[in-house]
This record gives C-alpha cells, structure tokens and sequence, in this order.
DNA sequence: TATGAATGAGACTTCATTCAT
DNA sequence: GATGAATGAAGTCTCATTCAT
C-alpha cells in the first residue's frame, strides 16, 4: 500500500516535472515546432524517457493542456464562495479569468494555444473530449449564475441569460487570447497594459449588466 | 511597356490562383501540416513552380494572409461612406467584420490561423511588420471614428476614447475568433447560431455605447 | 505518349535497381535487420528517394518478392512447352524450380525469406495475398500435370492426383528451403553439394511416379 | 551440496518459466518483433531478472531452441527402441517427426523459425553451433538405419545410404516445415489437412524405399 | 535475488528546397 | 518559364540493456 501510493506519487512528480518543461517550450514554439529532442534536453532526460510518461507527443501536449486547464477551473471554484449574489458571481469569473491569465501566463498561453490547434486534432480524440468537457463545466457555472443573479435582482432582469453567457463568455475569453497574444503591440498602439485594459473591460461590463438592477 | 504589364498581370494571376488553393490548405490542415506538394497538386502546378512565385512557403502563408487583411480592410472602408456619425461608424465597422466573417469563412480563419501563429515567428521579419501594419490601420480607424462620436453626442461623453476603443477591438476580434472556432461546440452548448451570438453582442453593446448620448 | 512512356520505363528501371540492390540486403540480413539506410548507401542515393518508388519498407520488400516470384513462374511456363506429356511436364516443374533455386540465389532466397517471415506479416496484406496467389497458380499447374500423366498412361494410374501434387509440392519447396540454406552444413555432413542432392531425389521420385505406368 | 542443488533446480525452475513465456511469444512474433518487456511482462517478472537468467535476447531464444531440439531427439530415440529392423526405424524416424510437430506445435514452429533466421546470426556463435550439433544427431541415426536396413534386407539394396537419407532428411524437414507454415492456405487449395498430406507422404515413400526388398 | 526507471543508438519516414533539363 | 526527381536534415518513436536500490 505505502510502497504503492509512494511510487504513484513519484511517477506522478516526474510526470509534472516533464510538463513543466514541455509547456514553457510548447507556449515557446507551438506545437510542430517544439520537439521532444529539446523537451529531453531541458530536461535533463533521455528521449526515450519522455516515453515512459507519455505515449506520444501528442499525449504530452494535452496532458499539460488539462493540467492547466483543471487548474483554471479550481481557480475559479475556490473564489466562488466569498459572494453573495449572481452579479458577483459572474464578476468574479471575469475577475479570476483574468487573473489566471496574468498570473500563469504560461499556463494561459498552452491553453490559448491549444483552443487554436485542436481545430486541427481529431474530434473524436479522447484527450480533445476530456478538455471540451472542462471547458463546458465552467461555461455552465456562468449561466447558472447569470440566471441567479437576474433572480436575486443583481443583474438587469431584460437580459436574456443563455444569450448574454454565451456573449460575455466569448467576449472574455476572446479579449484576453487576443490581449495576451498582442500584450506589447497593443502596447505600442495604445499605451496602455493588459491590466488596464482588462479592467476597464471589466468597468463598462458591470455598468451594463447591473443597468436596470 | 504593354508586354511588361501583360506579363505583370499573368504573373499575378497565378500568384491569385496558388494563393486560392494554398488558402484552403492552410485552413484545412493548420501551416505546419500543409505541403507544398499537396498545394502544387492541388494547383495542378509541378512543384517547382510554386518556388518561381514565392521565395518560400513561410512567404507563401504570409503573402496569402496580406492579400486577405486588404480584403477585409477594404470592406470596411466601403461600409464607412454611409454612416452619419461616429456611433453608427463604431457600429458598422463591427458588423462589417461579422459579416466578413461569414461570408469570407476560408480568408476570415486564415487570417485567424495566423494570428495565433505569428507569435511564433520572427517578429522583425518584414512579412509580420507588414501584416502588423494593416491591423493598426484598421485600429485607428476605429479610435477616430470613436473620438468622432463623442464629439458628435452619438456617444456616451463619459467614455474614454482610447481605451473603449480598444476593449471593443479586442472584444470582437477575440469574440469573433472564438466563435467561429468553435460553432459546432456553441451550438451544442446553447442552440445558438453564430449570427444569433454577434447579433446579441451587438445589440447589448450599442446600448452601453450610447447610455448617456 | 512517347513522353509517358519513356517516364514510365525510366521509372521502372530505377525501380529495379532498387530492387536489385535491396534483394541483396534482404537476403543477407533479412527483413528486420535490412535498413532502408543501407539500402540508399548501397544503391547510392539518397534516403528519400527510395521513397519516391516505394511507400515504405514493407512496400519495398514485397514488391521484390513479386518480381521474383514472377521470374521463376514465367521459368516454369517457358519450359512447359517442350514436354511430350503429364509425366514429363511433372518432372520439369522440378527441374526448373531445381535450377531456378541454383541459379538466382538471390531471388531464391528471397521467396524463401518470405515463405517464413509472412507468417507474422497481416493475412490480408494486399502483398501477402497477390505473392499467394502466384504460387497458388504454379500449384494448380502441377495438380492439372499430374492429372494429364495419369489419363494419358504416363504416371502411375493408382496414385491420387491432389494428394500427390500436394506432397510433390511441398516435398521440393520444402527440400530445396533445406538445402540452399544449410549447403554447406549438408556438404559437411555428407559431402555432397545441392545439385547431386537434387538429382538423386529427382532420380527416386521419377521411379515412384511412373513404378507401374 | 543440499543448498546448492536446491537453488539450481530453482535456478532451472525459473530458466523454463521464463523460455515457456518466450517461447509462445517468439512463435507468435518472430525473433525481431518479440520485446523483452512482454515477455517479462507475460511471465511476471521485472525486465532486468530476465538477464539473472540469460544473458541477453540471443541467449534466451537460442536457449529455448536448444531445449526444443533436445524434446525432439530424446522423443526420436525413444520410440526407436520398439523397430525390429533398418526399415522400421527409418519409418518411425519420420512418423516421429511428424508426431512431434503436430503435438508440440510451439516447440515446433520455434525449431522451424530458428531455422530459418540462424542464417541471419554468426555462423561461428556457440549458440548456433550446438544447435547444429544436436541436428547431426539425430540426421546420423537416420543414416545409420538406412544402412540398417539395407543390409538386414528391409530396404531395397539398389539405393545408396548416404545420399538416400539426405533426400528423405531434407524432404521430410521442408515438407514439415511448409505444411505447418501454411497449414490454413494448403487446405484452401486442396481440403486436405496435414496429417492426411503427411501420411500420404509416409505412405508413397515406404513403397518408395521397399521397391525392391 | 529482484526490480524497473533510465538510457541512447538507431529505425523509419516526411518534406521544403534545389537544379538539370 | 516550367518541371519533378533528388536531396538530406530532422522528426517521432522503439527497445535491448544497464544499474542503483
């Protein structure tokens, strides 16, 4: 039993341990570039090692990509229960959203790169599956509040709340896959930092939502 | 002179008719999957002659993706000519990148493709400066025609020029690469059409642009 | 058309110097051990351009077994036409596949290869099944010989035409496998070389075949 | 002394659990195709105590070949003792040796696939070495009982021992060894299975070898 | 004795690019 | 201008063998 969970908690940090690397150098290069040779090299693995974890390339990308995206998800869960109403509750999401990208760029980046690559990934992939069904389980979390915050009042009882979840959902993941994409363009464009941007996002949104409350 | 300009205009037209083909293919199958020998096949061209008309297939892509910017570029200074002031300009321009959305589906996600993919490129190469160069001219359009609204009362005065300007460019941009990305997944979520979506997204924002007016 | 049809034999002959060259590695290696790196080497080309003739390693080997296989068929018919009936048409199928196996080593070999390895190659290879149905046409030829000798008096009329085409058959192919592989094991042991072996099996199946015609 | 002989009839104990396993897998596979992993996975064991045992893939598949060809010739000589004269034991030579090769199909096809291969490995290996020694055996004693034969009266005296018992050692193995290989596709051509081909067999060449006595 | 994680050489295969015709 | 055969670097993945525990 000891020994068991021991080794499972072993294999499990040399699996962590490999996608630590795998991710900076899959947000590095993307997915075709990046090379399991580099991955060893960096490391300090032999290549044939990487294989003892993961089967195949592919199923080291999306491991990672679960990884984080089942970090985002926590995230976001774990800052649910300090609000009182719908309205904090969507905002909150934003908020933690945001956050999340800021924080783990790396994370974000795998992620972001990942909701453009799997277009061309096989639907049926399980690994594809596994991660589409992440994705809903936070879409949900959003409508649901939504509708509870147009219950309680919190939020503009003319909304529609599937439509206007589906708006704000595209709206933000959207905005911030852009945003972190052209962080120092935008930059250069306008002055102003992903932060700033985000929250003013954030300003105008509330004010919109809560208009008739 | 005459010959000269024949032979210019050939030359173009085949580059038109490669860029045609290539076009699908990288929407199909991402850059990296595409061949150069699928594109030549499929051009009904040796392969070989592909490298007569682009120096490489990087220079194929990039050049596939200028042509589509101008496109899209162009369609919205059309839509501009009709508009009575800067809201309904903010306004149009948005649909006008909708709507090129739908119909130009092939060029709209090449162009997406790209934006995901151009981080990992060189960033001084002259073909991503160029393509840099179309976005920030779009941008611009879209601050003076906001800055004219306001001072034309068509929209609300309280709003910074610049920074909402900004939001609302990432937010359509983002929105609408989500969107078309995952159609088949948001209509299993919501029922909702991507039309259905935009059309929502526009109506809601209009309102929050023009709260105050 | 001229332009085709020189392509096309161009394309053939590079093949067969291919094949030529790979026939050679095959057999001194086999299959597992032969690679498609010491081919290339061997045959002075690059390793992609085997490519451009064979889809793969396996293509590469079977489509040498079919070569061979159709060698030593059109040896068997050329000799046929000589024979004055059943009996004697029996004794050339021996004869030939005799010389054949003496004279091609290579190509011998390389059936013979084959004869063990397909065994754990996929029964419904499209290969594995056209090599199988070579050899089922040679068989049938010997069944249809034996057959003739028999109503025409010159083959022992109390022998059973299938089961005895079906030990001949098996007999020769399984006694020259033994032979050209174990030569010079079998010269250590009784000093006799494969031709004389031959001869004296020749020699007693002759008298068995026509003890009492 | 207790001690020792213990741990070596474990030793030994092991050694056979271990060629069990293998052997299947070798039959099933062929030589190259066959992983150490599997088979220390199918017998239960960690990858490294394969190599306690043997000391490397070679040694444990010519090992278990070994023991295959010994089985053979023990079962050679046993029935041997029941021949009451040159005749006989020659017949019961090959109805022994088609016995063992429908009953000990693994064992069999093991010998046959080694036969085939060991052409591949180094003439001068010890390994191959013994293996051809035991072979020698067992093709002495045929010898040794034609010779029998013709002078006890039980075999036509017309034939010359040596080379008499090359044929039918060589027909005998190779027509063994193509009826099992191809078992399924010979009884496709002509309904009969192998025991009616071997007995045919038996049945022509005893006339064969009688003519005269 | 027994383990199994780690190694790393080497296999097959792909494909952008070149160049003689 | 057009061709397409040839190239060869580079990629993913396998597996016999070793060695620290």
């Amino acid at each position: 039993m000891r020994r068991n969970s021991l080794e499972k908690k072993n294999k499990e940090e040399k699996m962590n341990l490999i996608m630590n690397v795998a991710e900076k150098i899959f947000v590095e290069k993307g997915y075709e570039k990046a090379t399991m040779t580099e991955i060893a090299k960096r490391a300090d693995l032999a290549k044939g090692t990487l294989y003892l974890y993961f089967s195949s390339k592919k199923d080291l990308y999306f491991t990672s990509v679960e990884r984080a995206l089942s970090t985002l998800l926590r995230s976001i869960i774990e800052k649910f229960s300090s609000c009182k109403n719908g309205f904090e509750k969507v905002v909150s999401m934003g908020e933690t959203y945001v956050s999340f990208s800021l924080e783990y760029v790396d994370y974000y980046k795998l992620i972001l790169n990942y909701e453009t690559l799997e277009v061309h990934f096989d639907d049926k992939d399980p690994h594809v599956k596994k991660a589409y069904e992440k994705s809903e389980e936070i879409f949900k979390l959003l409508v649901s509040s939504v509708e509870e915050g147009i219950k309680d009042g919190s939020i503009d009882k003319r909304l529609e709340p599937l439509k206007i979840a589906m708006v704000l959902w595209s709206e933000i993941t959207g905005m911030v896959q852009q945003v972190s994409l052209r962080e120092t363009l935008y930059e250069k464009w306008t002055g102003l930092k992903p932060l700033q941007i985000y929250e003013y996002y954030i300003e105008v949104t509330k004010k919109m939502l809560a208009s008739l409350s």
